[in-house]
DNA sequence: GCAATGATGCACT
DNA sequence: GTGCATCATTGCG
């Protein structure tokens, strides 16, 4: 018997930022554009913790940009990177402790060829959602989602539907991009599926210097 | 195949 | 003015 999709509770969210990571993975995003749906299972994502995490937006303490993460759990972070691209975040953990989880690739399940017509450079499927600002495109995601409540939204969603990622099959490494974090840059908060075609492509060089 | 680089807008010193 | 939780293209060989 298929398993019920429904978005995941907001105690889901509200909860220690790793352990949400790790769960998030296998589980469903789901963007419904004037009745169409696209979505994607989470293959990798990686953990924003607090302010004294120096990788965290919030490790300058809260401005009119992070204030969504200290806000409740379950609402959508979107910011704008390299002035052209978005990057999509679950707000975590408990109201005024800034934490959140960047979704970075996922699994193209539904509405594949509109996420190839929003991105006519991927060559194969896998490249339509492995890295953050892929996904967000393929499933336009825009700031204008910024703050949106994923609990109860009806335009961008995490759905459950009953599989549990095994423990063994999730892989951890340092984060990506964030070489400028100090004492941070080591931490294995990046969390993915092993193994899996839809991971973003990350060289070794681009997390290790 | 790989490393280097330009594109581009906004939040924040 | 600076620097970014990125990506696609270029230019090498």
């Amino acid at each position: 018997m298929m398993p019920k999709l429904k978005p995941l509770p907001r105690s889901f969210y509200a909860r220690d930022t790793h352990i949400v990571a790790r769960e998030l993975l296998g589980k469903i995003v789901l963007r419904t554009i004037g009745g169409k749906k696209i979505s994607g299972r989470i293959t990798e994502v990686e953990a924003y913790v607090g302010e004294d995490d120096l990788a965290c937006h919030a490790s300058r303490g809260q401005t009119a940009r992070t204030e969504i993460m200290y806000g409740e759990p379950g609402h959508a972070y979107i910011y704008l990177i390299y002035g052209m691209y978005h990057c999509f975040n679950i707000v975590t953990e408990q109201e005024n402790f800034p934490a959140a989880v960047l979704v970075r690739a996922l699994e193209p399940l539904h509405g594949l060829p509109t996420m190839q017509r929003r991105r006519p450079t991927a060559k194969k499927w896998e490249q339509l959602c492995n890295g953050p600002g892929k996904l967000t495109q393929a499933l336009a995601i825009t700031q204008k989602m910024n703050n949106e409540d994923l609990v109860q939204s009806n335009c961008l969603t995490v759905l459950d539907d009953g599989w549990h990622q095994p423990a063994h099959d999730i892989a951890t490494s340092p984060r990506i991009g964030i070489a400028y974090a100090g004492t941070a840059i080591d931490y294995p908060w990046r969390y993915f599926i092993k193994d899996s075609p839809f991971v973003s492509n990350t060289k070794p060089s681009a997390y290790s210097k």
